[in-house]
RNA sequence: GCCGGUGUGGCGGAAUUGGUAGACGCGCUGGAUUCAAAAUCCAGUUCCUUCACGGGAGUAUCGGUUCGACCCCGAUCACCGGUACCA
């Protein structure tokens, strides 16, 4: 009988289950290990084969490191507030939450199939009102300590979206939604912010701390964007009272600046426009507020802009600089004005000379002719700073501005505050009254969780206001002394259940916190988080935000939450495509489980390649893996289902070499989640073992255990077979014997000119001189060096001999 | 444009303190088994050349350093991800 993986795994997902396996252990002896998936968004679609790759490289962690003796923490959870549910009930009359909770029952079992080692006592679900109680009561938090502001804010308007809904500047993809891709609008709105650039240095500093990838630690620098500069106030002529504050990196080239720029948005561009130019102005500005954000950027190869009238007067010279208007100065970054120095960056130089303003070089070096040079230099025409170097005048001119008073050193970043509410009515609502005397207060924190109201119509509200404002009687609210006020309307987006909800799977039903602080003690920061890159820069720097104000608040024990990360590479379609319905190149896991076998499919995905590439799905690699599992099975049960009489407990050392390698091999791939190289040295095992017809029963054991966390259904089904009764999961993990691993002859290379020519079978402590004189005197070796003198030997002990001959 | 990454057989991919390029798997070819096929087991499989032994070339392209380069350096090309007039 061959191996039937249908009855084999649903027998060992039985069990698993019916004996909690897998329920955290807390021995207070053992060290803990915390292994961390990114919780799925439960869409109607169900599981993509996405899922299980990175589940299934956590879950190898997990398993072996219960089976070195750790506690391990390996839960999953569902972040499940979302825009499709709230789609899905505007377009059918559903309860968004019924959807939801029909999702995650797909899902979970969907997960199940696939034999994932998770503690299924600690799942968490972001709209459950016992979880974001705890969300409400961070941001309740933010709030006290001002990092929780309203403010009107250019927001990205997107009016065909769920009837009319706002969306963050990260969501908009080339002025349209990220999802559904309809067009966005920039209109000023009032909305909920959070201070995120209040920790945006420590965001900086502290990816020093943790083990991520160069590349995500380095997209999450240039988001922060820091810069370095200098802050300069600029009076206006004949308005004493106007001052102009830009910020510039460049403040050695003072002297350089001929004009400045405003972004068409600014506040003082209606005091500073004469009325000769007000029509142009006017003009000017209504054609930008046109443009999308695409037509403003890439779109712009020509540089346009509008003159004001006024002038500013330059603080070192005295010259007095015209004030323009152009939309390639943005005001959302810096003060949303600048000083321009057309000689000395490229964008001012076009500008310069499409409205042809004067150029005035300050650096020698370059042609202003041809472009604007960026270099550094000596500087000239600049006074007190002739002659100095970039650094050496950017420091004098720092200390001059200074002494003036006129402007200071200033660090400044590119991260923005994050725009904190939704127009949605899925997802948490902000716990916050509005009252008709003006004031706004927090719901009690004894009142939370502030529960979402149950609604059958969660139309749009058919203006700016979530469909939350259809429900009057939620909404209106009177105090005890008969004040009334509203609630607010706006819910939490979809980033917010997800910025904190690894902490509450260590704690999962605490009533009293968020969760307690021993237990975050225990098992901070999470040892290994894996999920898609996609993640890299908005997820994760929300989650480090929120995690850093809940250490300063003395909530949770660390800086950083998550020790070590990695992203893993997204699984195409057979044409190398992105797998989607269009194209119908989608693979749907169910059906490979049933075909198959989960564990089938779980080798197969750790095999196709490194963890963090990109690989194309093939039936055919698939069919291989299924081949390699079931070679395995026959090297060891016969076809009556029984154990073999090859597996012995006779003493045989034929396997000892290749054995011990490959625990040490496997082993050693695993903790570097080099998935795919472990499973080789697994099958190079499995085939020298076909050639032997002695299977002593330790190898036999070690190999099951080394090969049971990917493939954990038939590995189970193994171990029963040789006569056990527990599960392998808290078997100790093998172990190798170093010197098994060393060979009493090696193979040398014997290279003429670099090109090999011979081989040497050698003792490996055989010496320098030795080598040498036995390489020179191999016959091979003397075809190619008779003609020729023999110029140098390099001895490279045991590795090669290169014999270098003229 | 800028930042990060990748480029190796027919395919997925191995190989890094610079030391036998192509592990392992797929595919293909041949053999065994079978009445036959599937499955399985064994062997071969970078390309060119040779009956064979052997020889030559080869890790995107061009150049460099070195006894020796997939690996280090310079330039170029292609593709992927991120970002975009950030002052």
């Amino acid at each position: 009988m061959s191996y039937n993986h249908k009855v084999v795994e649903r027998k060992w997902n039985q069990y698993w289950l019916k004996h909690n396996t897998f329920k955290t252990t807390q021995d207070p002896q053992k060290k803990n290990f915390y292994a961390l998936d990114m919780f799925p968004y439960p869409s109607g679609k169900g599981l993509h084969v996405g899922h299980p790759e990175g589940y299934t490289a956590t879950d190898i962690i997990a398993r072996m490191k219960r089976m070195q003796g750790y506690n391990v923490l390996h839960p999953m959870g569902w972040d499940a507030f979302g825009l499709p549910a709230e789609q899905y009930a505007l377009n059918t009359g559903h309860s968004p939450a019924d959807f939801t909770r029909k999702n995650i029952e797909v899902f979970r079992k969907q997960i199940n199939s696939l034999g994932f080692s998770y503690d299924w006592s600690r799942e968490i679900n972001t709209t459950d009102p016992n979880y974001y109680k705890w969300t409400q009561w961070i941001f309740e938090q933010m709030y006290k300590k001002g990092l929780a502001y309203e403010s009107k804010v250019l927001v990205n308007w997107a009016p065909d979206l769920l009837g009319g809904t706002v969306v963050a500047n990260e969501e908009v993809v080339d002025g349209k939604t990220e999802r559904g891709g309809y067009p966005v609008y920039r209109v000023p709105m009032r909305q909920w912010m959070l201070k995120i650039t209040a920790y945006a240095q420590r965001l900086l500093d502290d990816l020093a701390l943790v083990d991520w990838p160069e590349s995500i630690k380095q997209m999450q620098r240039n988001w922060i964007g820091r810069s370095e500069g200098a802050s300069v106030n600029f009076t206006v002529a004949g308005q004493a009272a106007t001052t102009i504050k830009v910020f510039t990196t460049r403040p050695d080239t003072l002297f350089g600046a001929t004009y400045m720029v405003l972004a068409p948005e600014h506040q003082l561009v209606a005091s500073l426009t004469t009325p000769e130019q007000k029509a142009a102005v006017t003009a000017y500005q209504k054609e930008v507020a046109k443009k999308s954000d695409l037509e403003r950027t890439d779109l712009a190869k020509d540089k346009t802009g509008a003159f004001t009238g006024s002038y500013a007067l330059n603080p070192a010279t005295g010259e007095k600089m015209p004030i323009w208007i152009a939309d390639y100065v943005l005001a959302s970054y810096g003060t949303g004005a600048i000083m321009a120095v057309p000689a000395h960056d490229q964008r001012d130089y076009e500008f310069a000379r499409t409205f042809d303003l004067p150029i005035k070089p300050v650096i020698e070096g370059g042609d202003v002719d041809q472009e604007a040079f960026t270099g550094d230099g000596a500087h000239v025409n600049s006074d007190f700073l002739n002659g100095l170097d970039k650094p050496a005048a950017i420091a004098k001119m720092l200390t001059w501005l200074t002494d003036k008073g006129i402007g200071q050193k200033k660090v400044n970043y590119r991260l923005r505050d994050w725009i904190f509410s939704r127009q949605r009515y899925w997802g948490e609502p902000i716990p916050v009254i509005h009252w008709e005397d003006g004031e706004t207060t927090l719901v009690p924190e004894d009142q939370l969780p502030l529960i979402l109201p149950k609604t059958d119509d969660i139309k749009s509200s058919g203006n700016t206001e979530s469909p939350l404002a259809n429900l009057t009687d939620w909404v209106n609210v009177v105090d005890k002394n008969g004040r009334k006020g509203k609630r607010e309307t706006n819910t939490m987006p979809q980033w917010a259940g997800s910025s904190w909800y690894f902490l509450r799977y260590i704690d999962p039903h605490n009533k009293e916190k968020l969760a307690d602080y021993d237990k975050l003690k225990d098992w901070l920061p999470v040892d290994l988080y894996i999920g898609g890159a996609e993640h890299a820069v908005l997820h994760l720097l929300y989650a480090r935000f929120w995690h850093k104000f809940l250490y300063d608040l003395g909530v949770v024990p660390t800086p950083e939450p998550f020790q070590k990360l990695y992203n893993q590479g997204m699984i195409l379609g057979d044409n190398h495509e992105k797998m989607s319905k269009s194209k119908g190149n989608v693979i749907n896991p169910d059906d490979i489980v049933a075909e198959y076998g989960a564990d089938t499919l779980r080798l197969y995905e750790m095999f196709m390649g490194p963890l963090d590439a990109s690989t194309a799905w093939s039936d055919d690699g698939l069919n291989g893996s299924k081949k390699f599992l079931d070679r395995v099975w026959r090297l060891f049960i016969d076809d009556e289902d029984e154990l073999r009489d090859r597996v012995t407990t006779v003493k045989d050392e034929r396997l000892s070499k290749i054995y011990n390698q490959t625990v040490k091999k496997v082993t050693e791939n695993y903790s570097q989640l080099r998935f795919n190289t472990a499973i080789s040295q697994l099958m190079v095992f499995i085939n020298e073992a076909y050639k032997v017809d002695v299977l002593p029963v330790p190898y036999v054991e070690g190999f099951i255990k080394l090969l049971y966390p990917v493939a954990p259904h038939m590995m189970e089904e193994l171990w029963q077979k040789l006569g056990h009764s527990e599960t392998i999961t808290y078997e100790p993990w093998p172990t190798y014997d170093e010197s098994q691993l060393v060979a009493d002859k090696i193979e040398i290379v014997v290279q003429v000119n670099g090109k090999l020519r011979a081989k040497l079978k050698v003792a490996p402590d055989t010496d320098k001189a030795q080598l040498k004189k036995l390489a020179l005197a191999d016959s091979k070796v003397q075809t190619f060096t008779q003609d020729k003198t023999i110029r140098k030997v390099i001895v490279v002990p045991k590795k090669l001999i290169n014999i270098v001959a003229k």
